[in-house]
DNA sequence: GCCGTTTTCGGCCCGACTGTTTTCAGTCG
């Protein structure tokens, strides 16, 4: 039997079948069948080919038994014959041609039939010769701009998506500026980073304004604007200097509600919000909804008045991914998310003491204590603390405690999961430590799910860290199995971390919602190894909200005491 | 291919933009 196919290989699977599909022209609503079930895959914490084979995958929402019959087979054979079959009759390369801007499946299927390409080379040659506007419905812009994105080059390279940490100040420091302008009324982010997601491809604001060609005047000339993509009356696009893109919507105040609704998306969580509207006989736009019979327009200057006119609790951003939160949201039943203000102590972050660490233990503290917390356990890296530097680390710990009080600063350590799966620190030292997280650094594609359970399963570990240790846009996380990770964190009483770091956000969103689910404490921490990222955790905070986590779930919202009674 | 407080059959979000066209299909978000 082939290793069990992780939820990324079932939904590649699911969608480059969905692709060959359209390119042989079948049936569109079976196509986005296919696509809706990659993306509820994608969206998915459990292991879809385990759900698959106990028959329960089609109790997941967009998929059913034909799609889950799929997955058995892929999960059985390694293949799905359906896409085997489409694969032999489709050029490989054609598919590719979705990838050029503006192509689509019917396109692509034509320059492939009707011109006999097969490869992107072809397409080149096909176009310098101007044999595409041979073509009905194609013309010599068409050509021009499939010369340029084949000149640009585009590699097997997935898109590279802007981090949350870096989109969020840019958000809040353009709606600050916008603020500030006579003409403005209402301004907010929307989009995915009004989510906290952990990536977004171009940031969202939208806005109510007096006199809205003045406000978009004002966005288009912000010192960090770079160049001016579009520019309309009631919309501009702009490119900063940093290479971000900034939409700007402005409309009128009787219409935000539905605006910032709208442009904040998921698109998915819109499609099922119209879905449900369309069965009881409502249209809904962004310009408000549409009483089908009557054909008259409500328009919602409030975005929580809109869920509330639709029958829903206002549902936060962060849930609005098409997973759950419409039918919570009818029964009353969201959950009370977990807010920044919440935490109130640091459960993993360095100080000077590792060689990376840019700030001392008194400076980690004191701005611990500003940010308003109780304590802070200093977790630096196992091995600069060896050869008697722990001792003398906890000597420094005790006279920063002496003048910090009455925040305390605890003794913890962040080991390393070595090959075997063994912690690095010596067990003498260990006993006298309050806090370790055991953290993945190296090898992670040797017995990745092993090693993190022998950690567990080590009574002195308190916390594993970045479970899998990914860098997003770097490298991918260890292939780990979640659910087992899960299982025996609940058995052993061992806190899974959602680490704050821009680039970890580790666990991710659905993780982290399986492990709460489950009953596993959930800390956010920052991993800060400088007094300013302590701030991260506002980033952290946004994935944990993003998992469904309540105030209760979330481990370092309980003073210290608590927590140490809850380690034993 | 999925799904159901109108439906187990007959539907399946909505609007804007683009390039190509004289009314629209395809693509995108």
């Amino acid at each position: 039997m082939p290793p069990l196919p992780r939820n990324q290989d079932v939904a590649d699977a699911l969608d480059e079948l969905a692709d060959v599909s359209e390119i042989l022209g079948e049936q569109g609503f079976r196509v986005l069948a296919y696509r809706r079930a990659a993306t509820r895959i994608r969206e998915t914490g459990a292991s879809v080919a385990e759900l698959a084979q106990q028959g329960t995958a089609k109790e997941l929402p967009g998929i059913g038994a034909t799609i889950e019959s799929k997955i058995v087979e892929m999960t059985e054979t390694g293949s799905m014959s359906a896409l085997e079959k489409r694969r032999a009759e489709v050029p490989a390369e054609v598919r590719q041609f979705l990838r050029l801007p503006g192509l689509g499946p019917k396109t692509a299927a034509r320059i492939w039939r009707e011109l006999g390409v097969t490869t992107l080379e072809e397409l080149r040659v096909a176009a310098e010769q101007q044999r595409v506007r041979s073509l009905q419905g194609l013309g010599a812009k068409s050509e021009e701009r499939i010369l340029e994105a084949l000149a640009k080059g585009f590699g097997p390279e997935p898109e590279r998506r802007g981090l949350l940490g870096v989109g969020l100040p840019v958000v809040r420091q353009v709606v600050e500026e916008l603020r500030a302008h006579p003409a403005a009324v209402q301004v907010s982010g929307a989009g995915s980073v009004r989510r906290g997601r952990e990536t977004f491809r171009d940031l969202d604001v939208i806005a109510t304004a007096t006199d809205p060609a003045a406000l978009i005047g004002h966005f288009v000339t912000l010192p960090w604007v770079l160049d001016i993509a579009a520019r309309g009356d009631t919309k501009a696009t702009v490119v900063t200097k940093q290479g971000l893109r900034i939409d700007l919507r402005v409309v009128p105040p009787e219409d935000f509600g539905s605006l910032l609704q709208h442009f904040t998306g998921s698109k998915d969580h819109n499609v099922a919000l119209r879905e449900e509207a369309q069965r009881r006989g409502l249209s809904i736009s962004e310009y408000g909804v549409t009483v089908v019979e009557t054909g008259e327009v409500r328009r919602f200057a409030d975005e929580g008045d809109l869920y509330r006119f639709l029958g829903y609790e206002p549902i936060p951003p962060e849930l609005r991914e098409s997973s759950g939160e419409l039918q919570a949201a009818r029964n009353g039943s969201l959950p009370t998310l977990v807010e920044v203000g919440d935490l109130v102590g640091e459960l993993h972050c360095h100080s000077d003491w590792s060689s990376d660490g840019k700030a001392s233990i008194e400076e980690m503290a004191r701005t611990a204590k500003a940010n308003g917390y109780r304590f802070l356990a200093l977790t630096d890296h196992s091995h600069y603390l060896r050869e008697g530097r722990m001792e003398a680390q906890w000597q420094e710990i005790d006279e920063v405690n002496a003048r910090v009080k009455p925040f305390k600063v605890l003794r913890g350590v962040e080991a390393n999961i070595r090959a075997d799966g063994a912690i690095d620190v010596a067990d003498e030292l260990l006993a006298e430590l309050d806090w370790v997280v055991a953290s993945l650094h190296h090898a992670f594609d040797k017995s990745p799910t092993e090693r993190i359970l022998a950690a567990i399963d080590d009574p002195r570990v308190d916390c594993i860290g970045h479970l899998t240790g990914r860098k997003l846009n770097r490298r991918a996380g260890a292939d780990v199995d979640i659910e087992e990770v899960v299982a025996r964190a609940v058995e052993t009483k061992t806190a899974l971390e959602i680490n704050s770091q821009p680039d970890r956000l580790d666990m991710r969103d659905v993780h982290a919602r399986l492990a709460g689910e489950a009953g596993v404490l959930v800390p956010v921490t920052t991993d800060a190894h400088s007094t300013g990222a302590l701030g991260y955790r506002e980033l952290g905070i946004a994935q944990a909200r993003r998992a469904w986590l309540t105030k209760d779930q979330v481990l370092n919202t309980r003073p210290w005491r608590e927590i140490a009674k809850l380690r034993s």
